[in-house]
DNA sequence: ATGGTGGATGCTCCA
């Protein structure tokens, strides 16, 4: 099963690399973020035309967005409202015996300082909702979260460990609670098992930037999780990182995960 | 310290 996870940064203007992907990769199900479209005008058709029968997605104007594209059938689907807001960033689909949580959590806005930045505050306070929910699940089942989780934990995911302690997507306090909810889940990073520490793995590149590619000021904000019973069946994980040089691009590239789904 | 680019929208917000 070929599993793809992107955030496209808008699935109007982004629907021609989209198709690329789908004719490149072939993936058996794609999840998508930051779609930027209400429900009433999601592109249902043009991903039938495409050979995608089963869509579940969650969408508003303008903002955030999660869509998932399948060819297999859901035997369960749905989605969480976080921190009482409903600004549709979680759905989650169940296939065969596995549960698979797409999710866009905040950005956070500039400035790390919770006190002063509703953004920030809407973030933490997102990623310790997410713990408390995981913390009361059984550590034996069958689970995988992915998604843009707008954040570099280790110090190998961004370009200067150093010059991004104090940048959001980077702080002690965002990569500490994200470490705290990868283990409240009894999670596994597969991306970081196929490219172990030291080498450094990026997702995101700024748009800002002259020379992407040259200067290289990456960071790893995208992220594939999964409990041990799925872990041990993951076959192979890719980065589409070309895909960044394509025109018209995403900020983030696609990652592919191909995984013998229980 | 600043500004650089892009998507969706509608004279601006968010990333």
């Amino acid at each position: 099963m070929k599993i793809l996870t992107w955030n496209c940064n808008g699935i109007r203007a982004r629907f021609p690399l989209i198709k690329k992907i789908i004719e490149l990769e072939k993936p058996d199900l794609l999840f998508l973020q930051e779609t930027k479209i209400e429900d009433k005008i999601f592109p249902e058709k043009e991903f039938h035309n495409l050979g995608y029968e089963f869509l579940f997605y969650r969408g508003e104007k303008s903002y955030n967005g999660v869509a998932c594209i399948s060819k297999m059938p859901f035997s369960d689907c749905g989605y969480r409202n976080w921190h009482n807001i409903n600004d549709c960033r979680h759905i989650f689909v169940k296939i065969k015996k596995t549960t698979i949580h797409n999710f866009y959590i905040p950005a956070g806005g500039d400035i790390p300082d919770t006190s002063v930045n509703s953004k920030f505050l809407h973030k933490i306070s997102f990623l310790r909702e997410m713990e408390n929910w995981l913390r009361d699940k059984p550590s034996k089942r069958n689970e995988i979260i992915l998604g843009d989780l707008n954040i570099a934990p280790l110090a190998e995911d961004v370009w200067s460990h150093k010059q991004l302690l104090n940048v959001v997507s980077h702080t002690p306090q965002e990569t500490d609670l994200l470490h705290d909810v990868l283990h409240s889940g009894s999670f596994e990073d597969l991306i970081r098992q196929f490219f172990p520490i030291p080498e450094k793995v990026f997702s995101w590149w700024s748009y800002r930037s002259k020379d992407w590619r040259h200067s290289d000021r990456g960071r790893r904000l995208d992220h594939v999780w999964a409990t041990s019973s799925i872990s041990k069946r993951v076959s192979k994980v890719k980065i589409l990182k070309d895909a960044r040089g394509w025109e018209k691009p995403s900020d983030h590239v696609p990652i592919l995960v191909e995984i013998d789904l229980v």
